[in-house]
DNA sequence: TAAAATTTTTAGACTAATCTAAAAATAATG
DNA sequence: CATTATTTTTAGATTAGTCTAAAAATTTTA
């Protein structure tokens, strides 16, 4: 059996890995744990020990084929409860983290396979990051920065490289939210900023941070 | 804030306390917790730091308002996930238990808010047991066990006393779940075993004990 | 009401998870 | 390549929650 610290650093070890393609760093565990690199030795010890990961002393750590599955489990129950707080109880895209957070603890694999059928097997949670299926596996979609848009080129959001509620909440006020189709009408040379052109013909102009922060699936018009 | 372990003991204290109007023996709270007493003595000491039980050396535990509030609470997150379990994924009601035992301790006063609202407000769980509203008040509804009936006297299920997994699939197998009526049709003297008469016109045996674990809403025929 | 039985608490130890401070290993730099 | 600087690990403590075994308090019984 797993605790729930030690599948907090399951995941937080895939996380990690995910971007950079080296064993993960002490160091870079502690800051994603928000905690001191002495206590993350200790963690990584035990994992070892329980051949959930692959450590080797002052070299860093990689995820065992278990503990990647058990890291892809929890994050395939993170997002399906994302999907339920959202699509059933109503819940702002920036309001559901914290619970999914305590939600994907929960034990019981019958209730995550009752639950995806309940939702209707989502592909996509609500900021539109792919929910692995029951056997671990996800699917790939191919998606742009609105920072790497032509002028003239349209798409459709599909999903945000940051997750802060400031982010979210920001992108909920403007009106951008996951599905909502954009057209690039320019890109300022002097700060990088683009000004871009929704469906209502409402135009918009949105700081270089955001477009970089910004996932688009680009429509052939 | 309370920890999961401090939330099942307030929990276990406040189911003795309502059955027993005594002050909640040491004892009683260890073999509730399937634990030693000393481990019973080391956490009450705890929860009385804490104010939410009055305790006095050898003389058993009482909750405060405050620990019957959290207690009621946490009995109220249950139930409501109980609800959610069966109603919405379709678990049997001898399904929930454990896994409620777990949503319970998810922290969120939106959530309980948002969850009781997408179930409609429900007043009595799977298993008939009323569900404290916000403010930690819950319906009285008068019931009287099978045991007690007259024969002719006719009812409707609205409860069970015990909870075991064998006793509520049994019922379940026989075709007895919450809303069925029945009619006492005979005691047998000899073990007081009880033939009864469904709405179908359908007959059952049911043994004295089972008797005794099944509350009806009697009904003026 | 004194002795026996029961209940409860204390004492001391253990594990998981965390911390700070110091030591050791590795990487970077002049 | 020797010396900093950085990263990582160890050493030693702390807290919550648990345990066993023994001591203390209370209750029951003769």
């Amino acid at each position: 059996m797993t605790s729930q610290a030690e599948e907090n650093y399951l995941k937080a070890i895939f996380k990690i890995a995910e971007k950079e393609n080296k064993a993960v760093q002490t160091n870079a565990v502690a800051a994603a744990m928000q905690t001191t690199a002495a206590s993350v030795t200790d963690m990584l010890k035990r994992l070892a020990e329980k051949n959930l990961i692959a450590y080797e002393k002052y070299r860093g750590v990689q995820l065992t084929d278990a503990g990647c599955r058990l890291a892809t489990d929890l994050i395939r129950k993170h997002r399906l409860w994302e999907v339920f707080l959202v699509e059933k109880l109503g819940f702002a895209w920036d309001e559901v983290h914290d619970l999914a957070e305590q939600l994907e603890h929960v034990q019981g694999d019958e209730l995550v396979q009752r639950l995806d059928t309940y939702l209707n097997n989502p592909r996509f949670d609500p900021h539109g990051d792919p929910i692995p299926d029951a056997e671990g596996r996800w699917e790939f979609r191919p998606q742009t920065l609105l920072a790497n848009l032509e002028p003239g080129e349209q798409g459709i959001i599909t999903g945000v490289q940051e997750h802060s509620t400031a982010f979210l909440q920001y992108l909920g006020q403007v009106g951008l939210t996951l599905g909502v189709s954009l057209q690039l009408v320019e890109r300022i040379d002097y700060d990088q900023s683009v000004r871009v052109r929704l469906h209502d013909a409402r135009e918009l102009t949105l700081s270089e941070k955001v477009s970089k922060n910004l996932f688009l699936k680009i429509e052939n018009t």
